[in-house]
DNA sequence: GGACAAACTGAACGTCGTTCAATTAAATAG
DNA sequence: CTATTTAATTGAACGACGTTCAGTTTGTCC
């Protein structure tokens, strides 16, 4: 079969990220293969190939999507002034996208490039957005001259939460205690 | 070819997790398979399935024996009875051994089982031991009546250090932030 | 209407984890 | 010492994976 003509470029690319995602939301991200997501769309594995790099670059994209999700939800959040407030907020937003959407959450940790790649700017630069969020939160506790130590506080934080996420998720907690995250 | 006497099952065990440890601390997990462990130890990739389960199997022994090399690390630290002290010193041997072997504690913490598969009860055993170090030197910090907040407080503290050394470790906070782990 | 370019496919390549009948050697029995 | 049983080891095979690409079909432009 040559050339279709039932959707454009960018219909066949949204097609492919949203079937992407339907099949790691419903199976986990060990589902997610070149094929599967061919045959849901109903074109074959070549065709992506027109669209994406690899695999690689398809998983950054739907996880590029999943970070904008993520700046959406905390974005949405109006500040208060009162950092243990705001942070409170932050927290529980994060945790409810965590809990609807858990093997997105997945994906966006637990996939890990091989080796010598490094995550294209625009990748990077979401994550940083996202950081931001948290910094404006712990704004009130810091000076304007110490924004250094601002940005330290948020990725500490920032990363003390993911562990605690990532190991909960995992189920390498589970075992040892019975808390769930947000106790923690 | 049928059967040797070149090495007895125990030596064929010991050689097969050490050249699968070699493999990773070279290659990466990445690297890690069945066909490749056979070769480095000249037999065939069917007599692993001999030995073990399957390749999971196999990491969940090499990650066993990790933990081990870690309990041993971290326990012959003696305890000066001063938590913020013994806290440190652990914490210097843990990051001092994920700086040694960071293919290793990759592979401790990256490598999730397949869905619905649980850890052997084992390996969870040897989780709880180190983590029971953390709560020996937090004890002077709590009361005996209070031995659950400490096992709490424990398990938040270790979350919050593999939150950081992950994130450290897959490159996902270099790019927004210079600082170490240590420094963290 | 003919030439060109883009889209799409099916088959193929090499790799992976895993299984298994066949083969060989050790262990045991008579 | 030989015959039989038992255990270890292999090579070939299976199905699935990511990826490539020659060949085919369709749209587009002059």
């Amino acid at each position: 079969m040559g050339r279709r003509s039932d959707h454009s470029r960018e219909e066949l690319y949204e097609m492919t990220v949203a079937a992407a995602r339907g099949i790691v939301e419903a199976h986990g991200f060990r589902a997610l293969t070149v094929r599967k997501i061919a045959d849901a769309i109903g074109y074959s594995a070549g065709t992506l190939y027109n669209l994406f790099d690899n695999l690689d670059d398809l998983i950054i994209r739907l996880n590029g999507g999943t970070l904008d999700e993520l700046f959406d939800r905390l974005s949405a959040i109006e500040g208060s002034g009162d950092p243990t407030l705001d942070l409170d907020r932050l927290l529980g937003a994060y945790l409810a996208y965590l809990e609807a959407h858990p093997n997105l959450w997945n994906l966006l940790f637990e996939y890990t490039r091989p080796e010598g790649q490094v995550l294209p700017q625009w990748y990077v630069d979401r994550v940083a957005n996202i950081l931001g969020l948290l910094e404006q939160a712990l704004s009130p506790r810091f000076p304007e001259d110490r924004a250094n130590e601002k940005r330290h506080a948020a990725r500490v934080l920032w990363a003390s939460l993911h562990g605690i996420c990532s190991l909960s998720q995992a189920g390498k907690l589970e075992v040892v205690t019975t808390q769930t995250p947000r106790e923690m």
